[in-house]
DNA sequence: TAAAGTTATTTTAGTTCTAAACAAAGTAGT
DNA sequence: ACTACTTTGTTTAGAACTAAAATAACTTTA
């Protein structure tokens, strides 16, 4: 069906300033080229944001063999957004300029078992904000493991938090007065990758987490494929092995029950290649000093993985291939097994298919859910809702608050 | 990135007139409600294609507590549609009315791998063209097995029909001097599903069809995905077995090469279950008698299907699965192995997730295929591009020579 | 160094759509 | 019958864009 153009707020007044965040400095015609819409069109906007104090002219880039392009640069104290990455025992957070780029970051222990989880959260949030520079706070976004109806909505479904219909979007937003905006955690992820990574310069492409469980983040056409219900991309239950062991979600032989990080470590401790009390760093540890049943575990990780990514290859047909997540530390040995089993799988005209393995940071889980605030003014299909009709009000309003409509 | 609202030719006013084609009559409410736009762009819309004869106003309905509706019916004369579905020893043709009901429809002979195969199939379209009815003839929609760049354009890589890079839609868009959608086969069933089937009433929803091969197409937010080069839904190349059968792609275990048409009757034949020159018809027939060894055989290719569909189903949370193809005359066969496996490897939340089976007719290709045509003015993230606007251009001009732009 | 070609930005005159107010044509309660 | 309430359809003013032409500010070529 025709999607409404909204009309509602600006939307492409607000996909200058994220590109320009996410970016940096650009000509009007760049954006206008970017945006997808007519220079006239962005004249008139930069007018709008230049005189609202939003943006401010740069200087004259070269010439390209003509005029030469006057930049345009945010002005940097137009926002910050808050991430929250939240598992079963911590929660981490992370505040980001408007480019995407961490300027505060935290830990903090928590249950996610308890009745009074969302209370605690708020609480744990409000401590957090209140140590943030004043710059107006555009929202808040969540990273859960598991499906999220809508990222607006924010009602949350997840078996490893014991979560069941959780309305951890509408309590937060009840209780900070703030826009919030929930989803998966790889979702989250890609939705980063998109904005400020490799998914920059690729509209079709797929992000894939590897560290105590396997999940991806699926991206068609620039935009985040959320499914029915808001479940795409849990591959770590695609069912791999006949008979395999029995997975956290009841089933047995799902990928995830082969390449976890848990089963990886048990079966090292199993095969006595660490000690009992041994983790994931002891057996990268024995596989980078040479330790040939370590690089096996490794090895054999990533051939099961490499198929089962063949298979989503194939399905989905993206452009390329993202590797994120704790477990990249030991990429190096999973590889040995992945690229000749995911390479081989494929079809041959798909064979080339790039893959990229990105490094990973502590805090990259939270700096993707804090990216969810920073993309909502991309949204042209609407994911967010009201509530990215909200950041884009803050974005807007707060940082221009001695002109327009003063009377 | 925010879609450019084309504003070129009008899409909505197209979308009007496949909406009525596609689901029978409705009041201006109803379409403006259905199409997400205001009623007062509805009522001018309309008027328009009212008195450019497209549209005929019928009886009230009865009201539903207010003010009866205006009942807005098409005039089934306003256009028709061709579909062709190409596979390496045959085409087959169909012309559809705009409501998609098959007027007419005929098979011939031919050879995909001869050096001809463009104006041959140029010919043989030329002749069935012919014998149409004096409707307007909006465009051609090809169905072809094998990947195709972009709908509009019309470049095909198929191994099965031993094409590398053929322009068949500029080729055949030449010739014939009408529009030319080309798509591939599953892509188009998916189309035709959306417009006329079950899609009707799901935004996301899966289509496989079973045969030769095995195929999927992916409808995503009401849009079938493409992927980066046009090749998503290639499921039949999903690996299954480490060490399977040697498969048309040249890899081992590739799910067809296990469940395809092909590999089940060399089983059945070498199992003695039909003859040496028996084919799938008769391990049908045997299967259908109650033989066990053939009702295992496709008990076990169920089973095999239905793993494979659980990883993409929590891949892509899809509301719905509709089968199709020819294989379905099996299906209840097939389900003995397909219910328990399919269900058994799927998360418990998705477990519910529905499966349908729609009756196959031999037809249902090239009436998919006719199906892009018909769809195109649904089409706002603009798939079929140019060829697009040249569809609703024939439509709305051709119905109306005597109106609109006479002196 | 003047003419030609490029690229960037602005102006102008629409087009397409929406929101909001209104008019039309009913049903249902009193 | 009279009023209140619903739903449909229309009108009007205005927002958001676009295309095309005009203008600006260079580089390149002859």
């Amino acid at each position: 069906m025709a999607t409404r153009s909204t009309g509602r707020t600006d939307v492409t007044r607000s996909a200058i300033l994220a590109r320009l965040g996410a970016l940096g400095p650009a000509s009007r015609a760049d954006l206008a080229r970017a945006l997808n819409v007519s220079p006239a069109l962005m004249t008139q906007l930069t007018r709008e944001l230049l005189s609202d104090g939003l943006l401010q002219e740069l200087e004259h880039s070269p010439s390209q063999g003509g005029r030469p392009a006057r930049m345009l640069g945010l002005v940097s104290s137009a926002g910050r957004a808050i991430g929250v990455k939240v598992v079963a025992d911590h929660v981490a957070f992370v505040e980001v300029g408007i480019d995407g780029t961490v300027l505060r970051s935290a830990s903090e222990p928590f249950d996610a078992s308890t009745t009074t989880v969302l209370t605690d959260l708020a609480s744990l949030l409000r401590r957090f904000i209140a140590g943030g520079r004043d710059i107006p706070l555009l929202g808040i976004g969540v990273g859960v493991p598991g499906s999220v109806d809508r990222q607006g909505n924010g009602v949350v479904e997840s078996t490893q938090l014991g979560w069941h219909q959780v309305p951890l979007g509408s309590t937060l937003r009840r209780e900070l007065k703030l826009p919030v905006l929930v989803e998966n955690n790889v979702n989250a992820l890609a939705v980063a990758e998109r904005l400020y990574g490799l998914g920059r310069n690729h509209e079709n492409f797929l992000v894939v987490t590897i560290g105590t469980g396997v999940g991806a983040g699926v991206v068609v056409d620039g935009v985040v494929l959320r499914g029915f219900a808001g479940g795409a991309g849990e591959i770590g239950h695609i069912p791999v092995a006949e008979d395999g062991p029995l997975c956290s979600c009841g089933n047995h032989g799902c990928l995830e029950s082969l390449v976890g990080q848990g089963p990886l470590v048990e079966i090292a401790r199993g095969g006595g290649i660490i000690s009992k009390s041994g983790g994931i760093a002891a057996l990268r540890a024995a596989a980078d000093a040479d330790d040939d049943g370590a690089a096996e575990i490794f090895s054999h990780a990533g051939h099961l993985l490499g198929r089962a990514l063949a298979g989503i290859v194939h399905t989905l047909d993206p452009e390329i291939v993202i590797i994120l997540g704790e477990g990249t530390a030991s990429w190096k040995h999973w590889s040995y097994g992945f690229e000749p089993a995911f390479r081989s799988a494929l079809v041959p005209s798909r064979r080339g298919v790039a893959v990229e393995v990105e490094t990973w940071q502590d805090e990259s889980w939270a700096q993707g859910a804090a990216a969810l605030v920073m993309a909502t003014p991309f949204d042209s299909v609407d994911i967010a809702g009201d509530q990215g009709r909200l950041v884009r009000e803050r974005l807007v309003e707060q940082s221009a608050p001695q002109l327009r409509g003063a009377p």
